[in-house]
DNA sequence: GAAGTGGTTTAACGAGCCCT
DNA sequence: AGGGCTCGTTAAACCACTTC
């Protein structure tokens, strides 16, 4: 899709992109031959030439596996377009934490996930593992990380994680489906099984209980909701994708949906009772 | 070459929204 | 419940191109 891209160069919109693709210019290579059918173009020769100019440094950068430059460069409703290229290097990310509001919060757990394998890090054990494990991928992909997850893991870590970043909360809403990961979820069919109904507040109630109890089947049991955020958001990435992809010319490349990772963690429903009872009843 | 047009960029602001 | 970030909106300025 980014070697389809033209709204990334200045002064070229996604106005232009679209007189682009409707006159037949549809990848970087046609933008270097003649003009096309019609014979004119629908961006000035100004215009043209910028975008010429910039063709090799988008293709190195696409090759070089260097997310950031196009990150930088799109408009940010358009950088679900990134996905495809760089998801090979993707990060899929969510945090725990103790609560928010007191500023004395502090991240309880991380879940990774990259399409592969499940990595998960916990407070007082592993959590500064996160920061080195992180910085081997080119793309993030959080729900709603922009606003809460990597600020917080920045402020906790005083770190800076520069990499390209796709926040499906944004991408999913432009493309129709608005609303929590739960309710987004719920809207594509989703379930959680046992963890159906289990939310970030529950984190909350369920790192307490493991503080007090030092019961490392309360520890499971949120490991295994945290996990079970970043499995589903890669499900979620490769839905969203296609959605905007269905309102460009390049429909037909769809992205096959990737089955759900495995959750090496299991949620204990006697844990899950006993928070209920304490808490919700 | 001047005027007009359309598109893009930039900045400021506020609202919305989701996280735990 | 609080925090915080992004996005959308708006307006103005700018730029490139087209038309005459």
């Amino acid at each position: 899709m980014l070697e389809n891209t033209f709204c990334h160069f200045p002064g070229i919109g996604l106005k232009t992109e679209a007189k682009l693709w409707n006159a037949g210019v549809l990848t970087w290579d046609d933008l270097e031959k003649d003009a096309p059918a019609g014979g004119s173009w629908p961006v000035g020769p100004g215009r043209l030439a910028t975008a010429r100019s910039l063709l090799d440094a988008c293709r190195t950068a696409l090759d070089a596996g260097d997310a950031r430059v196009f990150y930088r460069d799109l408009p940010p409703q358009e950088q679900w377009r990134i996905f495809p290229h760089f998801r090979h290097s993707a990060a899929y990310v969510d945090i725990e934490t103790t609560g928010t509001g007191c500023g004395m919060d502090h991240i309880t757990t991380i879940a990774l996930y990259d399409g592969r394998e499940v990595k998960t890090y916990v407070h007082g054990r592993n959590l500064e593992d996160f920061v080195d494990d992180i910085a081997a991928y080119d793309l993030l992909v959080t729900f709603n990380g922009k606003c809460f997850d990597v600020p917080f893991i920045e402020r906790e870590f005083n770190c800076t994680l520069d990499q390209a970043h796709i926040d499906l909360r944004f991408v999913l809403k432009a493309a129709g489906i608005g609303g929590g990961l739960k309710k987004v979820e719920h809207q594509l069919g989703l379930s959680r099984g046992d963890l159906d109904g289990v939310d970030g507040y529950w984190a909350v109630l369920l790192w307490k209980e493991f503080e007090a109890t030092r019961d490392e089947t309360v520890l499971e049991t949120l490991i295994a909701y945290n996990v079970e955020d970043v499995i589903a958001l890669e499900l979620l990435a490769a839905t969203a994708f296609n959605l905007h992809l269905e309102r460009t010319p390049f429909a037909h490349r769809r992205l096959d949906t990737p089955l759900p990772g495995l959750n090496p963690f299991a949620a204990s429903t006697a844990v899950l009772d006993t928070i209920r009872r304490r808490y919700f009843y």
